[in-house]
DNA sequence: ACCTGAACACCGTTCAAGT
DNA sequence: ACCTGAACACCGTTCAAGT
C-alpha cells in the first residue's frame, strides 16, 4: 500500500453525504429500502432524497417523476420471483406455484403492492414473469387469447390479495390485534338483524375464516385454476 | 307579502354558504359531487370543506378522518346496486349479472374504486350487497366456506378492475389516447427480442384485444363463475 | 355541542441559478 | 450535464379559542 490509509487524495469530504453520483439504481436502492423498513408512505421523494443526503429537486435528472420510481420498485420486486419450467403434465400445479411465488415476494417487500396496483407492468424484469406465465399457461393448452387475458387477471389478482395485506400491516397491526379484529368481527356479524342478514349471520363462522390471508389465497387461485383448466381442450 | 322582499331578518349573509348545519349527509354529498366531476384526486378534506363554505376542521366534528369518509363514499355507491332475485336454475348466470352490476356503479362514478380498494366493506348498504351475492351462491349449492370466501373474492375483482380504469381516467385519456396507447403497446410487444420474450411478441394481438375492458371482465367474471360452478355438488 | 382560524408537519413538482 | 435552494400549490389533522 502505497497510499496512506487514513486520508485520501481528493478532499474531505462532509462525511454523510457520500459524493457518489446519484443515479437511476441508486434512487431504487434508497426507495426500496424505506419500503423496506417504514412501508410504502415513507416512500416520498422528499425522503428518498433526504436518505441520499440531497433534496428533492435533484431525482427528477434521473427519475421522470413518483410514478415512474413506483414502477421502478415493482420492477425490481418482479426481479426476484422465480417460476418452474413449464411441465404440461402439471400445468395447474406450476400456475399455483408462480402465484405463490409473486405473493411472497409481494409480502417480503410490503408497499410494493400498493405501488403496482393498477399498474400496467411494462418494466423488464415485470414482462419477462408474465412471459414466463404465458409459457406455463401454453403447456397447459390454454387458447391463446385465454391466456393473454389470465396474465392480466392473475397479476390483479395477487397484487389485490397483498395490497389488502399491507393496508393493515401499515396500521401497525399485530398477529393478536387481527385475531382480535376477526373476533370481533364474527360477533358483529352474528349479532346482526337476521331478518335482513340471514345469511351474513348464519356464515359468519365461514366469513371470519382464515384470517392469516393464506387459506383464502390458497381458495383464490383454485377457483382462477380450475376456472382456466375449464378452458384447455 | 308582510316582509320586505330585499331584506330578510336575519342578518345579512355572505351569500354564498348556506347556514344550514353541517351534517354526515351533507359531507358526503360534497364530496360524492366533487369525486364525480372532477375526480377522486379531489376529493380531499379540504376541498370538500371548500364546497361547504367552511373550513377543513368542521369537518371532524362529524367524521373521524378521511379514511372514514372513504368508506362513507363506498357505501353511498352500494345503495345503488341492484341484484336479482336468487334462482337456483339460473344462478351462475346470476352472478354474472351481479358482477356486471357491482362495475356498472363503480364506473358510474368513478372514483369510488380507489377509495374502496383494499377496504373491508362494513357499511350497511355495503353488507346488504353481500349478503345478497351470499344468497346467490347458497341457491347454486356452492359449500359455505367457498361462499364465504368468494363473496371476498368476487368484491375485489370487481374493485380492482374498476380500479385499473379509474386510473387510466384520471389521466384524462379519451378513447382515441386509449386506441393509440394500445396500439404502440402492440408494436412494441411485437419489436421484442423474441429469443426472451418469445411468447409475447407470439400473443401481441391476443395481449392487447379487449381494449375497452368489457371483454376482459367478462372473461373474468366467466372463470370466477366456472370456478365456483366446479366446487358446487 | 358545534364551529373556526391558525398552525404543524408534511406532499410532488418546477425553475432559475449555480458548478 | 448535473445538481441545488427556494418557492408554489397543495395535503390530513390538531388545538385553543370562540359561539
Amino acid at each position: 500500500m502505497s497510499q496512506s490509509p487514513w486520508q485520501p487524495i481528493s478532499p474531505a469530504k462532509p462525511a454523510r453525504p457520500s459524493r457518489e453520483p446519484l443515479t437511476r439504481d441508486r434512487i431504487v436502492d434508497a426507495a426500496m429500502g424505506l419500503l423496506v423498513d417504514q412501508g410504502y408512505e415513507a416512500v416520498s421523494m422528499r425522503k428518498v432524497a433526504q436518505a441520499l443526503g440531497t433534496g428533492p429537486a435533484s431525482l427528477y435528472a434521473h427519475v421522470a417523476n413518483k410514478q415512474e420510481l413506483d414502477h421502478l420498485l415493482v420492477d425490481r420486486a418482479a426481479q426476484e420471483m422465480r417460476f418452474p419450467e413449464p411441465d404440461p403434465a402439471r400445468w395447474q400445479e406450476q400456475l399455483k406455484e408462480a402465484m405463490r411465488e409473486m405473493l411472497r415476494v409481494l409480502r417480503a417487500y410490503p408497499g410494493v403492492a400498493r405501488a403496482a396496483i393498477g399498474q400496467v407492468p411494462l418494466g423488464e424484469r415485470a414482462m419477462l414473469t408474465t412471459e414466463q406465465l404465458l409459457a406455463i399457461l401454453k403447456a397447459g393448452n390454454v387458447p391463446d387469447q385465454a391466456a393473454a387475458w389470465a396474465v392480466d387477471l392473475i397479476p390483479l389478482y395477487v397484487t389485490a390479495t397483498a395490497f389488502e395485506e399491507s393496508v393493515q400491516r401499515a396500521a401497525e397491526w399485530t398477529e393478536a390485534d387481527i385475531k382480535t379484529f376477526v373476533a370481533d368481527l364474527r360477533t358483529y356479524f352474528e349479532s346482526l338483524d337476521s331478518s335482513r342478514f340471514p345469511l351474513t349471520v348464519a356464515l359468519a363462522p365461514a366469513l371470519t375464516a382464515g384470517g392469516s390471508g393464506d387459506e383464502r389465497f390458497e381458495f383464490g387461485i383454485q377457483i382462477i385454476t380450475a376456472g382456466l383448466a375449464s378452458l384447455a381442450p
